[in-house]
DNA sequence: TGAATAGTGTCTATAAGACAATATCCC
DNA sequence: GGGATATTGTCTTATAGACACTATTCA
Protein backbone atom coordinates (compact mmCIF):
# COMPACT_ATOMS: atom_id res chain seq x y z
CA UNK A 1 0.00 0.00 0.00
CA UNK A 2 1.33 3.35 -0.92
CA UNK A 3 1.29 6.14 1.59
CA UNK A 4 2.57 9.56 0.78
CA UNK A 5 1.98 13.17 1.49
CA UNK A 6 -1.66 14.07 1.51
CA UNK A 7 -3.03 16.35 -1.10
CA UNK A 8 -6.62 17.14 -1.00
CA UNK A 9 -8.63 20.18 -1.78
CA UNK A 10 -8.83 23.89 -2.03
CA UNK A 11 -11.51 25.66 -0.13
CA UNK A 12 -14.74 26.05 -2.12
CA UNK A 13 -17.52 28.59 -1.41
CA UNK A 14 -15.47 31.50 -2.68
CA UNK A 15 -13.19 31.44 0.31
CA UNK A 16 -10.15 30.26 -1.65
CA UNK A 17 -7.05 31.86 -0.26
CA UNK A 18 -4.33 33.29 -2.48
CA UNK A 19 -1.17 31.17 -2.28
CA UNK A 20 1.82 32.90 -0.73
CA UNK A 21 5.24 33.02 -2.37
CA UNK A 22 6.43 29.72 -0.90
CA UNK A 23 3.27 27.97 -1.97
CA UNK A 24 3.55 29.39 -5.51
CA UNK A 25 7.08 28.04 -5.79
CA UNK A 26 5.88 24.65 -4.56
CA UNK A 27 3.06 24.54 -7.09
CA UNK A 28 5.37 25.34 -9.98
CA UNK A 29 7.49 22.29 -9.22
CA UNK A 30 4.62 19.93 -8.39
CA UNK A 31 4.42 16.95 -10.76
CA UNK A 32 0.88 15.65 -11.02
CA UNK A 33 1.87 12.62 -13.06
CA UNK A 34 4.18 11.09 -10.49
CA UNK A 35 1.77 8.36 -9.32
CA UNK A 36 -0.69 6.11 -11.15
CA UNK A 37 -4.26 7.36 -10.96
CA UNK A 38 -7.62 5.67 -11.37
CA UNK A 39 -10.24 6.71 -13.88
CA UNK A 40 -13.37 8.30 -12.43
CA UNK A 41 -16.86 7.86 -13.86
CA UNK A 42 -20.34 8.90 -12.78
CA UNK A 43 -23.32 6.53 -12.96
CA UNK A 44 -26.84 7.85 -12.62
CA UNK A 45 -29.77 5.82 -11.29
CA UNK A 46 -32.75 7.70 -12.75
CA UNK A 47 -35.85 6.47 -10.97
CA UNK A 48 -39.57 6.94 -10.91
CA UNK A 49 -42.65 5.15 -9.61
CA UNK A 50 -45.14 3.42 -11.87
CA UNK A 51 -47.91 0.91 -11.25
CA UNK A 52 -47.01 0.76 -7.60
CA UNK A 53 -43.36 -0.10 -8.09
CA UNK A 54 -40.07 1.72 -8.40
CA UNK A 55 -38.60 1.76 -11.90
CA UNK A 56 -35.18 2.78 -13.16
CA UNK A 57 -33.76 3.85 -16.50
CA UNK A 58 -31.33 1.29 -17.94
CA UNK A 59 -29.14 1.41 -21.04
CA UNK A 60 -28.26 -1.66 -23.07
CA UNK A 61 -24.52 -1.90 -23.44
CA UNK A 62 -23.53 -2.13 -27.08
CA UNK A 63 -19.80 -2.36 -26.41
CA UNK A 64 -17.45 -4.39 -24.28
CA UNK A 65 -17.14 -4.95 -21.46
CA UNK A 66 -20.44 -6.51 -20.41
CA UNK A 67 -21.88 -6.11 -23.91
CA UNK A 68 -25.58 -6.93 -23.99
CA UNK A 69 -26.07 -6.39 -20.29
CA UNK A 70 -28.02 -3.49 -18.86
CA UNK A 71 -26.32 -0.60 -17.14
CA UNK A 72 -27.07 2.74 -15.57
CA UNK A 73 -26.47 5.84 -17.64
CA UNK A 74 -22.84 6.74 -17.06
CA UNK A 75 -19.73 8.37 -18.38
CA UNK A 76 -16.28 9.56 -17.46
CA UNK A 77 -15.77 12.75 -15.51
CA UNK A 78 -14.04 15.44 -17.53
CA UNK A 79 -10.71 16.59 -16.14
CA UNK A 80 -12.10 20.08 -15.47
CA UNK A 81 -15.71 19.09 -14.81
CA UNK A 82 -17.35 18.94 -11.39
CA UNK A 83 -18.99 15.69 -10.34
CA UNK A 84 -22.47 17.25 -10.25
CA UNK A 85 -21.96 18.67 -13.73
CA UNK A 86 -20.81 15.30 -15.03
CA UNK A 87 -23.91 13.58 -13.65
CA UNK A 88 -26.22 16.20 -15.16
CA UNK A 89 -24.44 15.94 -18.49
CA UNK A 90 -24.77 12.16 -18.56
CA UNK A 91 -28.48 12.36 -17.85
CA UNK A 92 -28.94 15.05 -20.47
CA UNK A 93 -26.91 13.50 -23.26
CA UNK A 94 -27.58 9.79 -22.73
CA UNK A 95 -31.23 10.02 -21.77
CA UNK A 96 -32.38 13.39 -23.07
CA UNK A 97 -33.32 14.54 -19.57
CA UNK A 98 -32.17 18.07 -18.68
CA UNK A 99 -33.04 19.87 -15.46
CA UNK A 100 -33.66 16.80 -13.33
CA UNK A 101 -33.31 16.49 -9.54
CA UNK A 102 -29.94 14.84 -8.90
CA UNK A 103 -28.13 13.97 -5.71
CA UNK A 104 -24.86 12.22 -5.03
CA UNK A 105 -25.33 8.73 -3.63
CA UNK A 106 -22.10 6.89 -2.91
CA UNK A 107 -18.73 6.22 -4.49
CA UNK A 108 -18.00 2.65 -5.54
CA UNK A 109 -14.34 1.82 -5.60
CA UNK A 110 -13.64 -1.90 -5.42
CA UNK A 111 -10.34 -2.40 -7.27
CA UNK A 112 -11.78 -5.11 -9.55
CA UNK A 113 -15.17 -3.60 -10.26
CA UNK A 114 -14.25 -2.93 -13.89
CA UNK A 115 -12.26 -5.45 -15.94
CA UNK A 116 -10.43 -2.80 -18.00
CA UNK A 117 -8.56 -0.80 -15.39
CA UNK A 118 -9.16 0.83 -12.05
CA UNK A 119 -12.34 2.86 -12.44
CA UNK A 120 -14.15 4.54 -9.56
CA UNK A 121 -17.81 5.27 -9.97
CA UNK A 122 -19.37 8.24 -8.22
CA UNK A 123 -23.01 7.17 -8.23
CA UNK A 124 -25.92 9.62 -8.36
CA UNK A 125 -29.64 9.11 -8.20
CA UNK A 126 -32.18 11.15 -10.12
CA UNK A 127 -35.91 11.47 -9.50
CA UNK A 128 -38.22 12.04 -12.44
CA UNK A 129 -41.97 11.97 -12.76
CA UNK A 130 -43.25 8.85 -14.49
CA UNK A 131 -44.57 10.46 -17.67
CA UNK A 132 -41.38 12.28 -18.39
CA UNK A 133 -39.15 9.27 -17.81
CA UNK A 134 -41.39 7.04 -19.92
CA UNK A 135 -41.22 9.46 -22.85
CA UNK A 136 -37.46 9.79 -22.53
CA UNK A 137 -37.02 6.02 -22.68
CA UNK A 138 -39.33 5.69 -25.68
CA UNK A 139 -37.36 8.36 -27.56
CA UNK A 140 -33.98 6.66 -27.38
CA UNK A 141 -32.90 3.33 -28.82
CA UNK A 142 -31.50 0.87 -26.27
CA UNK A 143 -32.94 2.69 -23.27
CA UNK A 144 -35.73 1.14 -21.18
CA UNK A 145 -37.60 1.68 -17.97
CA UNK A 146 -37.16 -1.46 -15.83
CA UNK A 147 -39.19 -2.44 -12.81
CA UNK A 148 -37.11 -2.90 -9.67
CA UNK A 149 -37.57 -5.73 -7.21
CA UNK A 150 -35.94 -5.61 -3.82
CA UNK A 151 -35.50 -8.86 -1.96
CA UNK A 152 -34.92 -7.01 1.32
CA UNK A 153 -37.27 -4.99 3.46
CA UNK A 154 -37.07 -1.50 4.90
CA UNK A 155 -33.59 -0.07 4.86
CA UNK A 156 -31.67 -3.29 5.27
CA UNK A 157 -29.93 -2.72 1.94
CA UNK A 158 -28.54 -5.06 -0.69
CA UNK A 159 -28.65 -5.46 -4.47
CA UNK A 160 -31.90 -5.15 -6.42
CA UNK A 161 -33.13 -6.96 -9.50
CA UNK A 162 -34.33 -5.27 -12.68
CA UNK A 163 -37.29 -6.93 -14.41
CA UNK A 164 -38.45 -6.60 -18.01
CA UNK A 165 -42.16 -6.23 -18.86
CA UNK A 166 -42.56 -10.04 -18.80
CA UNK A 167 -41.13 -10.15 -15.29
CA UNK A 168 -37.86 -11.76 -16.35
CA UNK A 169 -34.68 -10.66 -14.60
CA UNK A 170 -32.48 -8.43 -16.77
CA UNK A 171 -28.72 -9.07 -16.42
CA UNK A 172 -27.04 -5.99 -14.98
CA UNK A 173 -23.53 -4.86 -15.85
CA UNK A 174 -20.69 -4.27 -13.40
CA UNK A 175 -21.85 -3.61 -9.81
CA UNK A 176 -24.93 -1.73 -10.94
CA UNK A 177 -27.27 -4.01 -8.97
CA UNK A 178 -25.48 -2.75 -5.86
CA UNK A 179 -25.70 0.88 -6.99
CA UNK A 180 -29.42 0.51 -7.58
CA UNK A 181 -29.77 -1.12 -4.17
CA UNK A 182 -28.03 1.83 -2.55
CA UNK A 183 -30.32 4.21 -4.46
CA UNK A 184 -33.46 2.45 -3.23
CA UNK A 185 -32.15 2.38 0.31
CA UNK A 186 -31.29 6.08 0.25
CA UNK A 187 -34.64 6.99 -1.25
CA UNK A 188 -36.52 5.05 1.43
CA UNK A 189 -34.54 6.77 4.13
CA UNK A 190 -35.04 10.22 2.67
CA UNK A 191 -38.76 9.84 2.24
CA UNK A 192 -39.33 9.79 5.98
CA UNK A 193 -38.00 13.24 6.67
CA UNK A 194 -37.51 15.00 3.40
CA UNK A 195 -39.88 16.23 0.69
CA UNK A 196 -37.96 14.36 -1.98
CA UNK A 197 -41.04 12.35 -3.00
CA UNK A 198 -42.55 15.31 -4.80
CA UNK A 199 -39.83 15.04 -7.42
CA UNK A 200 -41.56 11.86 -8.58
CA UNK A 201 -44.87 13.57 -9.31
CA UNK A 202 -46.12 16.27 -11.67
CA UNK A 203 -46.58 19.75 -10.13
CA UNK A 204 -50.24 19.10 -9.26
CA UNK A 205 -51.20 15.80 -7.69
CA UNK A 206 -53.80 14.21 -5.47
CA UNK A 207 -53.07 12.94 -1.99
CA UNK A 208 -53.77 9.42 -3.26
CA UNK A 209 -51.05 9.80 -5.89
CA UNK A 210 -48.63 11.03 -3.27
CA UNK A 211 -49.46 8.07 -1.05
CA UNK A 212 -49.01 5.69 -4.01
CA UNK A 213 -45.54 7.11 -4.55
CA UNK A 214 -44.62 6.64 -0.92
CA UNK A 215 -45.92 3.09 -0.92
CA UNK A 216 -44.03 2.24 -4.09
CA UNK A 217 -40.78 3.58 -2.69
CA UNK A 218 -41.15 2.08 0.75
CA UNK A 219 -42.44 -1.24 -0.53
CA UNK A 220 -45.26 -1.41 2.01
CA UNK A 221 -48.78 -0.13 2.49
CA UNK A 222 -49.43 2.99 4.53
CA UNK A 223 -52.45 3.98 6.56
CA UNK A 224 -54.56 6.29 4.43
CA UNK A 225 -55.91 8.47 7.21
CA UNK A 226 -52.59 8.91 8.95
CA UNK A 227 -50.80 9.66 5.73
CA UNK A 228 -53.28 12.36 4.79
CA UNK A 229 -53.20 13.91 8.22
CA UNK A 230 -49.45 13.93 8.59
CA UNK A 231 -48.74 15.42 5.18
CA UNK A 232 -51.40 18.11 5.57
CA UNK A 233 -50.69 19.09 9.17
CA UNK A 234 -46.94 19.25 8.49
CA UNK A 235 -47.70 21.81 5.80
CA UNK A 236 -45.83 19.84 3.11
CA UNK A 237 -48.66 20.26 0.63
CA UNK A 238 -51.14 23.02 -0.10
CA UNK A 239 -54.59 22.58 -1.61
CA UNK A 240 -55.00 24.44 -4.87
CA UNK A 241 -58.80 24.38 -4.93
CA UNK A 242 -58.70 22.62 -8.27
CA UNK A 243 -60.11 19.14 -8.79
CA UNK A 244 -59.27 16.06 -10.77
CA UNK A 245 -61.19 15.74 -14.04
CA UNK A 246 -62.50 12.88 -16.14
CA UNK A 247 -62.27 10.26 -13.45
CA UNK A 248 -65.03 7.68 -13.01
CA UNK A 249 -65.47 8.48 -9.35
CA UNK A 250 -65.60 11.46 -7.04
CA UNK A 251 -62.71 13.72 -8.08
CA UNK A 252 -60.04 14.39 -5.54
CA UNK A 253 -58.59 17.79 -4.74
CA UNK A 254 -55.31 18.70 -6.42
CA UNK A 255 -52.42 19.71 -4.20
CA UNK A 256 -49.03 21.17 -4.84
CA UNK A 257 -45.78 20.88 -2.94
CA UNK A 258 -45.42 23.56 -0.29
CA UNK A 259 -41.95 24.20 1.04
CA UNK A 260 -42.17 24.18 4.84
CA UNK A 261 -41.59 27.55 6.47
CA UNK A 262 -38.01 26.85 7.60
CA UNK A 263 -36.59 26.53 4.10
CA UNK B 1 -16.87 18.75 -21.74
CA UNK B 2 -15.71 15.37 -22.84
CA UNK B 3 -18.18 12.60 -23.37
CA UNK B 4 -17.17 9.17 -24.41
CA UNK B 5 -18.06 5.56 -23.94
CA UNK B 6 -18.94 4.69 -20.40
CA UNK B 7 -16.73 2.38 -18.47
CA UNK B 8 -17.75 1.65 -15.00
CA UNK B 9 -17.50 -1.35 -12.83
CA UNK B 10 -17.36 -5.06 -12.55
CA UNK B 11 -19.83 -6.76 -10.34
CA UNK B 12 -18.62 -7.16 -6.77
CA UNK B 13 -20.02 -9.66 -4.23
CA UNK B 14 -18.34 -12.61 -5.93
CA UNK B 15 -20.77 -12.54 -8.84
CA UNK B 16 -18.15 -11.42 -11.36
CA UNK B 17 -18.82 -13.07 -14.68
CA UNK B 18 -16.03 -14.54 -16.78
CA UNK B 19 -15.48 -12.46 -19.92
CA UNK B 20 -16.27 -14.19 -23.20
CA UNK B 21 -13.88 -14.37 -26.13
CA UNK B 22 -14.99 -11.05 -27.64
CA UNK B 23 -14.64 -9.30 -24.34
CA UNK B 24 -11.16 -10.75 -23.77
CA UNK B 25 -10.06 -9.43 -27.14
CA UNK B 26 -11.47 -6.01 -26.27
CA UNK B 27 -9.68 -5.92 -22.94
CA UNK B 28 -6.33 -6.75 -24.52
CA UNK B 29 -6.56 -3.71 -26.76
CA UNK B 30 -8.00 -1.31 -24.18
CA UNK B 31 -5.73 1.64 -23.46
CA UNK B 32 -6.32 2.98 -19.95
CA UNK B 33 -4.03 5.95 -20.45
CA UNK B 34 -5.97 7.50 -23.33
CA UNK B 35 -7.63 10.25 -21.27
CA UNK B 36 -6.41 12.51 -18.47
CA UNK B 37 -7.43 11.30 -15.03
CA UNK B 38 -7.82 13.05 -11.68
CA UNK B 39 -5.99 12.01 -8.53
CA UNK B 40 -8.16 10.46 -5.84
CA UNK B 41 -7.60 10.92 -2.12
CA UNK B 42 -9.48 9.94 1.02
CA UNK B 43 -9.99 12.34 3.93
CA UNK B 44 -11.17 11.07 7.29
CA UNK B 45 -13.15 13.15 9.79
CA UNK B 46 -12.45 11.29 13.05
CA UNK B 47 -14.92 12.58 15.61
CA UNK B 48 -15.84 12.14 19.22
CA UNK B 49 -17.81 13.98 21.90
CA UNK B 50 -16.20 15.72 24.84
CA UNK B 51 -17.45 18.26 27.37
CA UNK B 52 -20.78 18.43 25.62
CA UNK B 53 -19.42 19.25 22.17
CA UNK B 54 -18.36 17.39 19.08
CA UNK B 55 -14.61 17.32 18.48
CA UNK B 56 -12.59 16.23 15.46
CA UNK B 57 -9.03 15.13 14.88
CA UNK B 58 -7.01 17.64 12.85
CA UNK B 59 -3.48 17.47 11.47
CA UNK B 60 -1.26 20.52 11.08
CA UNK B 61 0.00 20.71 7.51
CA UNK B 62 3.79 20.89 7.43
CA UNK B 63 4.01 21.10 3.63
CA UNK B 64 2.53 23.11 0.83
CA UNK B 65 -0.16 23.67 -0.15
CA UNK B 66 -1.92 25.28 2.80
CA UNK B 67 1.12 24.87 5.04
CA UNK B 68 0.33 25.73 8.63
CA UNK B 69 -3.37 25.24 8.25
CA UNK B 70 -5.28 22.38 9.83
CA UNK B 71 -6.56 19.47 7.79
CA UNK B 72 -8.31 16.16 8.15
CA UNK B 73 -6.20 13.02 8.10
CA UNK B 74 -5.91 12.09 4.45
CA UNK B 75 -3.90 10.40 1.75
CA UNK B 76 -3.97 9.18 -1.80
CA UNK B 77 -5.80 6.00 -2.72
CA UNK B 78 -3.47 3.28 -3.91
CA UNK B 79 -4.03 2.11 -7.45
CA UNK B 80 -5.03 -1.36 -6.24
CA UNK B 81 -6.51 -0.32 -2.90
CA UNK B 82 -10.23 -0.12 -2.13
CA UNK B 83 -11.61 3.16 -0.81
CA UNK B 84 -12.53 1.64 2.55
CA UNK B 85 -9.05 0.19 2.90
CA UNK B 86 -7.47 3.52 2.08
CA UNK B 87 -9.54 5.30 4.73
CA UNK B 88 -8.66 2.69 7.35
CA UNK B 89 -4.98 2.89 6.41
CA UNK B 90 -4.95 6.67 6.71
CA UNK B 91 -6.53 6.54 10.14
CA UNK B 92 -4.12 3.84 11.25
CA UNK B 93 -0.89 5.32 9.92
CA UNK B 94 -1.55 9.05 10.39
CA UNK B 95 -3.32 8.88 13.73
CA UNK B 96 -2.40 5.50 15.19
CA UNK B 97 -6.03 4.39 15.29
CA UNK B 98 -6.66 0.87 13.99
CA UNK B 99 -10.01 -0.89 14.09
CA UNK B 100 -12.21 2.20 14.14
CA UNK B 101 -15.80 2.53 12.91
CA UNK B 102 -15.60 4.15 9.47
CA UNK B 103 -18.27 5.03 6.94
CA UNK B 104 -18.13 6.75 3.59
CA UNK B 105 -19.57 10.25 3.68
CA UNK B 106 -19.47 12.06 0.36
CA UNK B 107 -17.13 12.67 -2.53
CA UNK B 108 -15.90 16.23 -3.02
CA UNK B 109 -14.95 17.02 -6.57
CA UNK B 110 -14.92 20.74 -7.32
CA UNK B 111 -12.31 21.17 -10.07
CA UNK B 112 -10.42 23.86 -8.17
CA UNK B 113 -10.55 22.39 -4.68
CA UNK B 114 -6.81 21.66 -4.72
CA UNK B 115 -4.31 24.15 -6.19
CA UNK B 116 -1.92 21.45 -7.43
CA UNK B 117 -4.03 19.47 -9.86
CA UNK B 118 -7.45 17.88 -10.07
CA UNK B 119 -7.85 15.88 -6.86
CA UNK B 120 -11.08 14.25 -5.80
CA UNK B 121 -11.58 13.57 -2.12
CA UNK B 122 -13.68 10.62 -1.02
CA UNK B 123 -14.53 11.74 2.51
CA UNK B 124 -15.12 9.32 5.39
CA UNK B 125 -16.15 9.88 8.95
CA UNK B 126 -14.91 7.85 11.89
CA UNK B 127 -16.40 7.59 15.37
CA UNK B 128 -14.09 7.02 18.32
CA UNK B 129 -14.65 7.14 22.04
CA UNK B 130 -13.26 10.26 23.66
CA UNK B 131 -10.49 8.63 25.73
CA UNK B 132 -9.07 6.78 22.80
CA UNK B 133 -9.07 9.76 20.47
CA UNK B 134 -7.52 12.01 23.11
CA UNK B 135 -4.67 9.55 23.69
CA UNK B 136 -4.10 9.18 19.94
CA UNK B 137 -3.80 12.95 19.53
CA UNK B 138 -1.43 13.27 22.47
CA UNK B 139 0.83 10.56 21.04
CA UNK B 140 1.47 12.22 17.69
CA UNK B 141 3.16 15.53 16.96
CA UNK B 142 1.03 17.99 14.98
CA UNK B 143 -2.24 16.20 15.70
CA UNK B 144 -4.91 17.81 17.88
CA UNK B 145 -8.49 17.33 18.94
CA UNK B 146 -10.42 20.47 17.99
CA UNK B 147 -13.81 21.51 19.24
CA UNK B 148 -16.37 21.97 16.46
CA UNK B 149 -18.85 24.81 16.33
CA UNK B 150 -21.74 24.70 13.93
CA UNK B 151 -23.41 27.97 13.03
CA UNK B 152 -26.46 26.15 11.71
CA UNK B 153 -29.14 24.17 13.51
CA UNK B 154 -30.53 20.72 12.99
CA UNK B 155 -29.69 19.22 9.64
CA UNK B 156 -29.58 22.43 7.65
CA UNK B 157 -25.94 21.80 6.76
CA UNK B 158 -23.02 24.11 6.00
CA UNK B 159 -19.38 24.48 6.99
CA UNK B 160 -18.25 24.18 10.61
CA UNK B 161 -15.55 25.98 12.53
CA UNK B 162 -12.75 24.27 14.46
CA UNK B 163 -11.76 25.96 17.74
CA UNK B 164 -8.54 25.60 19.70
CA UNK B 165 -8.59 25.27 23.53
CA UNK B 166 -8.73 29.06 23.88
CA UNK B 167 -11.79 29.19 21.64
CA UNK B 168 -9.94 30.77 18.71
CA UNK B 169 -10.91 29.65 15.21
CA UNK B 170 -8.32 27.38 13.60
CA UNK B 171 -7.75 27.98 9.88
CA UNK B 172 -8.77 24.90 7.93
CA UNK B 173 -7.11 23.72 4.74
CA UNK B 174 -8.83 23.10 1.41
CA UNK B 175 -12.59 22.50 1.68
CA UNK B 176 -12.26 20.65 4.96
CA UNK B 177 -14.71 22.96 6.73
CA UNK B 178 -17.31 21.73 4.27
CA UNK B 179 -16.31 18.09 4.78
CA UNK B 180 -16.62 18.49 8.54
CA UNK B 181 -20.00 20.14 8.04
CA UNK B 182 -21.19 17.21 6.00
CA UNK B 183 -19.91 14.83 8.69
CA UNK B 184 -21.82 16.64 11.43
CA UNK B 185 -24.96 16.72 9.32
CA UNK B 186 -24.74 13.01 8.54
CA UNK B 187 -24.09 12.13 12.16
CA UNK B 188 -27.10 14.11 13.32
CA UNK B 189 -29.28 12.37 10.77
CA UNK B 190 -28.00 8.93 11.65
CA UNK B 191 -28.47 9.33 15.35
CA UNK B 192 -32.24 9.42 15.04
CA UNK B 193 -32.64 5.97 13.60
CA UNK B 194 -29.34 4.18 13.91
CA UNK B 195 -27.29 2.95 16.84
CA UNK B 196 -24.22 4.78 15.61
CA UNK B 197 -23.92 6.81 18.82
CA UNK B 198 -22.54 3.85 20.73
CA UNK B 199 -19.36 4.08 18.70
CA UNK B 200 -18.62 7.28 20.63
CA UNK B 201 -18.69 5.59 24.04
CA UNK B 202 -16.70 2.90 25.83
CA UNK B 203 -18.32 -0.56 25.93
CA UNK B 204 -20.02 0.11 29.28
CA UNK B 205 -21.75 3.42 29.80
CA UNK B 206 -24.52 5.04 31.77
CA UNK B 207 -27.73 6.33 30.25
CA UNK B 208 -26.65 9.83 31.21
CA UNK B 209 -23.45 9.44 29.20
CA UNK B 210 -25.44 8.21 26.22
CA UNK B 211 -27.76 11.18 26.50
CA UNK B 212 -24.78 13.54 26.74
CA UNK B 213 -23.44 12.09 23.51
CA UNK B 214 -26.75 12.56 21.76
CA UNK B 215 -27.03 16.13 22.99
CA UNK B 216 -23.48 16.96 21.90
CA UNK B 217 -24.09 15.59 18.43
CA UNK B 218 -27.52 17.10 17.95
CA UNK B 219 -26.54 20.41 19.49
CA UNK B 220 -29.67 20.63 21.62
CA UNK B 221 -31.00 19.39 24.95
CA UNK B 222 -33.15 16.27 25.11
CA UNK B 223 -35.85 15.31 27.57
CA UNK B 224 -34.30 13.01 30.15
CA UNK B 225 -37.34 10.85 30.78
CA UNK B 226 -38.25 10.41 27.14
CA UNK B 227 -34.68 9.63 26.19
CA UNK B 228 -34.38 6.94 28.83
CA UNK B 229 -37.71 5.39 27.94
CA UNK B 230 -37.18 5.35 24.21
CA UNK B 231 -33.70 3.86 24.34
CA UNK B 232 -34.74 1.18 26.85
CA UNK B 233 -38.08 0.21 25.29
CA UNK B 234 -36.51 0.02 21.83
CA UNK B 235 -34.10 -2.54 23.23
CA UNK B 236 -31.03 -0.62 22.04
CA UNK B 237 -29.29 -1.01 25.38
CA UNK B 238 -29.17 -3.77 27.99
CA UNK B 239 -28.51 -3.31 31.70
CA UNK B 240 -25.43 -5.16 32.89
CA UNK B 241 -26.28 -5.05 36.60
CA UNK B 242 -22.99 -3.30 37.27
CA UNK B 243 -22.81 0.19 38.73
CA UNK B 244 -20.65 3.26 38.36
CA UNK B 245 -17.96 3.61 41.03
CA UNK B 246 -16.24 6.49 42.78
CA UNK B 247 -18.78 9.12 41.85
CA UNK B 248 -19.87 11.75 44.40
CA UNK B 249 -23.53 10.94 43.91
CA UNK B 250 -25.80 7.97 43.53
CA UNK B 251 -24.08 5.64 41.04
CA UNK B 252 -25.94 4.94 37.82
CA UNK B 253 -26.37 1.51 36.27
CA UNK B 254 -23.98 0.57 33.51
CA UNK B 255 -25.46 -0.46 30.18
CA UNK B 256 -24.05 -1.95 27.04
CA UNK B 257 -25.12 -1.69 23.44
CA UNK B 258 -27.67 -4.35 22.48
CA UNK B 259 -28.15 -5.00 18.79
CA UNK B 260 -31.87 -4.94 18.09
CA UNK B 261 -33.38 -8.30 17.16
CA UNK B 262 -33.58 -7.67 13.42
CA UNK B 263 -29.84 -7.38 12.89
C1' DT C 1 -27.87 15.91 57.31
C1' DG C 2 -27.36 18.05 52.78
C1' DA C 3 -26.02 18.16 47.92
C1' DA C 4 -26.21 15.90 43.78
C1' DT C 5 -27.79 12.78 40.56
C1' DA C 6 -30.31 8.16 39.53
C1' DG C 7 -34.45 6.17 38.77
C1' DT C 8 -39.88 5.56 39.05
C1' DG C 9 -44.75 6.87 38.57
C1' DT C 10 -48.31 9.60 36.74
C1' DC C 11 -50.66 13.02 34.10
C1' DT C 12 -51.26 15.30 29.69
C1' DA C 13 -50.65 16.54 24.83
C1' DT C 14 -49.78 14.86 20.38
C1' DA C 15 -49.63 11.62 16.59
C1' DA C 16 -51.00 7.21 14.48
C1' DG C 17 -54.19 3.35 13.49
C1' DA C 18 -58.98 1.71 13.02
C1' DC C 19 -63.38 2.40 11.49
C1' DA C 20 -67.78 4.48 10.50
C1' DA C 21 -70.46 7.93 8.04
C1' DT C 22 -71.20 11.07 4.47
C1' DA C 23 -70.12 13.45 -0.13
C1' DT C 24 -69.47 13.51 -5.05
C1' DC C 25 -68.46 11.96 -9.36
C1' DC C 26 -69.56 8.69 -13.64
C1' DC C 27 -72.25 5.07 -15.50
C1' DG D 1 -79.78 4.25 -8.34
C1' DG D 2 -75.23 1.75 -8.07
C1' DG D 3 -70.32 1.61 -7.94
C1' DA D 4 -66.27 3.72 -6.73
C1' DT D 5 -63.45 6.79 -4.33
C1' DA D 6 -62.88 11.27 -1.60
C1' DT D 7 -63.31 13.47 2.64
C1' DT D 8 -64.62 14.18 7.42
C1' DG D 9 -65.31 12.77 12.20
C1' DT D 10 -64.61 9.94 16.22
C1' DC D 11 -62.64 6.49 19.11
C1' DT D 12 -58.60 4.03 20.65
C1' DT D 13 -53.74 3.33 21.36
C1' DA D 14 -48.85 4.44 21.48
C1' DT D 15 -45.40 7.81 22.38
C1' DA D 16 -43.24 12.13 24.08
C1' DG D 17 -42.90 15.95 27.29
C1' DA D 18 -43.64 17.70 31.98
C1' DC D 19 -43.27 17.13 36.62
C1' DA D 20 -43.43 15.21 41.19
C1' DC D 21 -41.47 11.91 44.11
C1' DT D 22 -38.30 8.45 46.03
C1' DA D 23 -33.53 6.26 46.21
C1' DT D 24 -28.56 6.17 46.86
C1' DT D 25 -24.11 7.78 47.09
C1' DC D 26 -20.34 11.04 49.14
C1' DA D 27 -18.91 15.00 51.86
Amino acid sequence: MTDRKRTTGRRTRGKATAPDAGERAFLETYDPGAFPRPSVAVDVAAMTTRDGDLHALLVRRGEHPHRGRWALAGGFVGIQESLDDAAARVLRTKAGLPGIFLEQLYTFGAPDRDPRTRILSVAYYALVDADRLRKACAATEGVVLARLRTSWKGEAGGPVEALDPEGMAMPLAFDHADILGMAVKRLRGKLDYSPVGFQLLPPLFTLRQLQDVHEAVLGRRLNKDSFRRSVVTKGLVAATGEMERDVPYRPAGLYRYAMPEDA
